[in-house]
DNA sequence: AAAGGATTGCTATGATCAACTACAATCTCT
DNA sequence: AGAGATTGTAGTTGATCATAGCAATCCTTT
């Protein structure tokens, strides 16, 4: 069968993404997270007291989507949330949530090893700034 | 706020996807075309007679949720099923699916040059046999 | 030619995810 | 003090995708 999508960028970058994705999502479900969880874990920690609607402009959720998102975290004990004054509210790793972070960022750093480590190695270094100029 | 989300290949990949994909989407949209219906008219257009299965496994589409899509496209007169033997039908495009693939491929190709455009021209020729290795 | 297994198209259903609106409380700037 | 922006939350909606099951048909092997 004759396929000439393959050929355009755009439609590369999709499946691309779906599949890596989709990959990832496999390892991180063993730790009992999905990408937006992990995510949010990374910039809790490395921003201690960042506030819910901070992480949702970073990662591009809506606020009103954080709410489900940051209430499994604390649900499952991994981040704590503490008043920074009347209506917002800082968050931060609890011990757990530092060691699944430890555990997610494992994964995640092996995984994009893996990735890098399939691109031919002359093409290896364009690949973050080519994806860079696509997104911002 | 620190952010060092960016600097994973995988991240910069979802992420340009995503961002490059609403894009698309925004353009087919005026044509009332979503990018799998957009993906659908090309294969059915570069392969007359082709099977609704053979569309679905080349697009990563169940065969079960073609169903719906080729409904559409079958409802807004833009393709047409022929039985080929008992139980497969053989899909085609009409003259207002053949009229409408053009459209869209207009779309489609200014974006795909639109976006290679944005890659600075060092990078440009290694995108799409990076994300080949990504995907395949 | 008969039979077992695979394929096709479809129905129906459920899970997941993200967008949207709306709202009250609070902050910030002038 | 007041206007406007921001924060967190609830609730709803729509789109998308996976899954399981089914009947009809096909293909291959014996």
């Amino acid at each position: 069968m004759h396929d000439p999508l393959p050929l355009f960028p755009g439609y590369a970058l999709r499946r691309a993404a779906n599949a890596t994705a989709a990959e990832l999502a496999g390892l991180l479900s063993k730790l009992g997270l999905r990408q937006s969880d992990a995510s949010a874990l990374i910039l809790i920690g490395a921003n201690p007291g960042v506030t819910a609607s901070a992480i949702g402009r970073a990662l591009d959720i809506q606020r009103a989507n954080m709410v489900p998102l940051l209430k499994k975290l604390e649900d499952g004990g991994l981040i704590s949330r503490a008043p920074i004054d009347g209506k917002s509210r800082g968050l931060d790793l609890t011990t757990r949530g530092r060691d699944r972070l430890d555990d997610a960022r494992r994964v995640i750093e092996a995984f994009e090893a893996e990735l890098l480590a399939r691109v031919p190695a002359a093409h290896r270094a364009h690949l973050l700034p080519a994806l860079e100029a696509l997104w911002r």
